[in-house]
RNA sequence: GACUCGAUAGCUCAGCUGGUAGAGCAUCACACUUUUAAUGUGAGGGUCCUGGGUUCGAGCCCCAGUCGAGUCACCA
């Protein structure tokens, strides 16, 4: 399939064709070697000038300014920018001056990738720049690159804004958008600064399947794909709590692992269909105790990624500092709405709902009703980070029977920005419970609900064996990212958020 | 799934009452040896998302669709 190439595509490609013809390698093989970085050169040069005499360094060209025989130009590599300057008769020391005349002049565009070796100085304006004494084509590039500008006083011109291209052409919005580099890379902050707390607790980090045959752990409707050899239906894992689940039962008495979840539901700003959580499995310990390591955890990487506890959200200014507010359930639905339900029955809630504006219909027991209440007059007003405990039995069926409150679990959530971010239990060990559970979930799979959650005999035979008692955690790590990079997307702390896929694209694999 | 909004040059966006498509940056040409949103002069560049319809004539109006964003529903 031919595509139809613009004018500036074709004008590349002629300039590719001139740096061929002119001798020039424009995707050379042998190693270009660098030895420092702009953000380097611009933290440490002003300090020790000496070490700047004679540097090299590689990056793509960002913009250009040629004034006759000096140029201006800036390369950005993986640190940052930085400008440089071209002067004719320097690069070109002879009679021949085809590399700047031709090449820097004519056939380098912005977008091509560079090596250059000079010394660094500052201009007369003071900007720290690369006087350069060499320049080398390393990669020529044929697409233009949008071109974003920024004025002295920080506005921003001609950005690169269309969200469908950022996300598709997620390479372009990484080059020409610093600030969705920094998303990443404080997400990535994020997963470094957790896992070493978990590791410094002594916890160890495994993988679990996410190839399941009995998709289990949550609530939710799964992938379903084949495996051919065995030929047997696989589910990709909704989570990996039952696996976890068993390796506690194995001996392992911390075990934590990041893991890719898939969903087959909705997509929203909070939702991709495939999305990260880390689950992490303490043995001997319970809901309490975990509360505890969260605001711990959290504090921490807040600290580790920002300096401080507090971080700014949209306009809300969070203190991730511990200890964070706790209320049960019920609590938190008195405190948002006068109404104290704990002693209500289900048709006492129903009246309670719908003088709350609730939405509800029949089919919703007690729990459910309970939930939309919280989630309806509670959960979007809770903008510093809460701890929600004591949950509905018939929502949990996973998490143990609270010690003392009938009808409860001992269950929290911790709510952040008016979102869930986390989800723990007093994890449920004792197997007669817990089959029970699981058969209440077959009914109301039996009744049409295509969430509830399937019978897994083997896990049941796990913890028949014996399954310590344990607290569990699941927290999602997308929503954490979102808030830790002050993102209003969860596209925008994923590098490829799912999306359909584009009308040019051929058509091998588009059926229904 | 429902509703609202959007799609025009490489990018960001205008486009009047329906009458042969516009700007800035980018590109091309020329000038310019410390510029920085470089500057000056000139030029080129379009499947107006797709397909129908109305009309003498559609970027614009109507219908259907595609893709995206937002809100809601779903996501315990």
């Amino acid at each position: 399939m031919e595509r139809k190439l613009s004018e500036q595509e074709i004008n590349r490609r002629e300039a590719l064709q001139e740096i061929k013809n002119l001798g020039i390698d424009p995707y050379p093989a042998e190693t270009f070697e660098i030895n420092t970085s702009a953000k380097d050169i611009k933290a440490n040069y002003e300090r020790n000038k000496t070490d700047y005499k004679s540097i090299s360094i590689a990056g793509r060209l960002m913009s250009r300014r040629i004034m006759g025989k000096a140029s201006f130009a800036e390369i950005q590599d993986s640190t940052g920018r930085i400008q440089i300057y071209v002067n004719r008769d320097e690069i070109c020391e002879g009679e021949d001056k085809t590399l700047y005349n031709k090449v820097f002049k004519k056939l380098l565009d912005i977008g091509d990738i560079i090596g250059i070796k000079g010394f660094v100085f500052t201009t007369q304006v003071g900007e720290i720049s690369i006087h350069v004494k060499e320049l080398k084509v390393l990669t020529k590039s044929l697409r233009p690159l949008p071109i974003v500008k920024t004025d002295a006083d920080g506005n921003v011109h001609d950005g690169f804004k269309d969200p469908e291209q950022r996300y598709r052409q997620r390479y372009v919005d990484l080059i020409v958008n610093p600030e969705v580099k920094d998303a990443f890379i404080k997400r990535t902050q994020l997963t470094n600064s957790m896992r070493s707390f978990l590791n410094n607790k002594g916890y160890l980090e495994v993988e679990t399947p996410i190839l399941q045959p009995l998709y289990g752990g949550a609530a939710a409707r799964p992938f379903k794909t084949h495996h051919n050899t065995l030929d047997m239906t696989l589910y990709l894992r909704i989570a990996n709590e039952l696996y976890l689940k068993r390796l506690v039962v194995g001996g392992f008495d911390g075990v934590y692992e990041f893991a890719k979840d898939f969903r087959n539901e909705g997509m929203s700003r909070f939702h991709n269909p495939e999305f990260t959580q880390m689950e992490l499995y303490v043995a001997y310990k319970d809901y309490e105790w975990m509360m505890d390591l969260v605001e711990e955890m959290v504090e921490k990487i807040a600290i580790d990624l920002h300096g401080t506890t507090k971080v700014q959200v949209g306009e809300n200014t969070i203190d991730f500092q511990r200890p964070w507010k706790r209320y049960s359930m019920y609590g938190a639905i008195e405190e948002f709405t006068g109404v104290d339900i704990s002693e209500m029955g289900e048709s006492a809630l129903r009246d309670t709902a719908k003088s709350l504006n609730v939405e509800v219909d029949d089919t919703m027991g007690r729990g459910k009703l309970i939930d939309e209440i919280f989630g309806e007059c509670c959960e979007g007003k809770l903008i510093q980070p809460t701890f929600i405990t004591d949950y509905p039995v018939e929502m949990s069926p996973l998490a143990k029977k609270h010690k003392d409150k009938e009808g409860l679990v001992e269950r929290f959530e911790a709510i952040c920005n008016g979102k869930e971010i986390c989800n723990a239990f007093s994890e449920l060990n004792d197997p007669i419970d817990q089959r029970a559970r699981f058969e209440e979930q077959l009914e109301l799979g039996k009744r049409g609900d295509d969430e509830a959650m399937v019978l897994d005999e083997d896990f049941l035979r796990s913890i028949e064996h014996g399954m310590p008692p344990t607290a569990g955690l699941g927290i999602g790590i997308d929503r954490l990212a979102m808030i830790m990079t002050n993102s209003n997307s969860i596209q925008d702390v994923l590098f490829f958020p799912q999306m359909r896929p584009e009308k040019n694209q051929t058509e091998t694999d588009a059926e229904g």
